[in-house]
RNA sequence: GCCCAGGUAGCUCAGUCGGUAGAGCAAGGGACUGAAAAUCCCUGUGUCGGCGGUUCGAUUCCGUCCCUGGGCA
């Protein structure tokens, strides 16, 4: 079995409902046995949940999920360590004979996954050290310097203002010795937004939930609603008693910042706070589609409309 | 009814000592390879509340009316 079902879509937009549809499909009329697997960045973080709308246990429950809960925010997660864990689990899975549900919003750990990532070892503490020495003591201005010297097309590539990827190419240079611009024209070369040719021997479907705007809006308004009502506040609040410092970096995400920030008294009410949420939440929304837009093959489908379309073309696919 | 303070971009406001205006946020578009729910880039014409007056020229000065705050009755 190396069939993969690849359920994609903007935030808020029903992967989860889904995908539970899905795989209840498949083990009930198939008898075959599903499993999700999770590639939305926050859904990691066993901390965080009600801010991330992260699956219930009910809603989990009689189908295996993976890539949830399986980390600390003490110790956030990279693109890379996602694709070395979530491949191992996708390689179990299909073993298993088991059909794998591939849900999440995360287009860049998808496309990791898929498509493969830059040969790029983690930095030594020694050269981190240094870089940081660097910025902190001259800014960006000795990067500039230095990629202009050992990478100028990166200089090309990436905007002056883009100080986290300017820095990171000469991370990169500094501990290969190769231009991270290099690995950019390769990858490009490939075709980093085809998902007919990965880097797997993957029987893929690929469905794209999505659903015009102005409802989309109202699902967000009340989906963080919904957040305050169910102890964002106080999920915040049991964080904090359990020792957090509340800057770990997960918590900087769509959600928790602003709740932190009203605990902090930075907004004067919590309507304030939950417009606040839900403008960003539609703003993630937008650049999530710019991104899927790239992305083909895909199947896009209704998600309140079209669950029974969707179930049809799953049938096929599990059939064929 | 009287006295103040205001009415400028979807919102909050700046500004023009008279030559038709600009920030933040929002909105729209885009990028993206070990932070990705992060990070970064591009896009600003709007009867400057209405009507008159002065002026070569008014959003800016004057008059008047309307609206919104606040105060006094």
């Amino acid at each position: 079995m190396n069939k993969l079902i690849v359920l994609t879509g903007p935030t808020a937009s029903g992967k989860t409902k889904t995908s539970i549809n899905i795989a209840k499909k498949i083990q009930d009329e198939f008898k075959q046995k599903a499993a999700i697997v999770n590639f939305d960045s926050l859904l990691f973080y066993k901390e965080i949940s009600i801010g991330t709308a992260k699956p219930t246990m009910e809603e989990r429950a009689g189908i295996e999920h993976h890539m949830i809960d399986i980390e600390s925010i003490k110790s956030p997660m990279n693109a890379a360590q996602f694709i070395k864990i979530g491949e191992k689990i996708i390689l179990e899975l299909m073993q298993e004979n088991k059909v794998v549900i591939l849900v999440g919003g995360s287009a860049f750990y998808l496309r990791a996954l898929l498509k493969g990532m830059y040969e790029s070892p983690t930095p030594s503490l020694e050269i981190k050290e240094k870089l940081d020495q660097w910025y902190k003591e001259k800014g960006i201005a000795p990067f500039l310097e230095h990629l202009k010297k050992n990478d100028p097309q990166s200089l090309i590539n990436l905007h002056e203002n883009d100080h986290y990827r300017l820095m990171r190419a000469v991370e990169h240079f500094e501990s290969t010795g190769t231009k991270i611009s290099d690995q950019k024209k390769e990858l490009d070369e490939q075709n980093p937004y085809d998902f007919s040719s990965i880097i797997h021997p993957w029987n893929i479907l690929h469905i794209y939930l999505d659903l015009p705007k102005d409802e989309h809006f109202e699902i967000i308004t009340k989906r963080t609603k919904e957040m305050f009502a169910q102890g964002l506040m106080q999920e915040i609040e049991s964080l904090q008693k359990a020792g957090f410092s509340l800057t770990e970096k997960p918590l900087a995400s769509i959600g928790y910042k602003e709740a932190i920030e009203f605990k902090n008294g930075q907004f004067e009410n919590a309507e304030q706070c939950i417009e606040r949420i839900s403008i960003s939440t539609r703003q993630l929304a937008k650049s999530q589609r710019t991104f899927f837009n790239k992305i083909t093959p895909k199947e896009s489908f209704n998600p309140i409309h079209d669950q029974g379309k969707i179930m049809d073309r799953v049938a096929t696919f599990i059939r064929e």
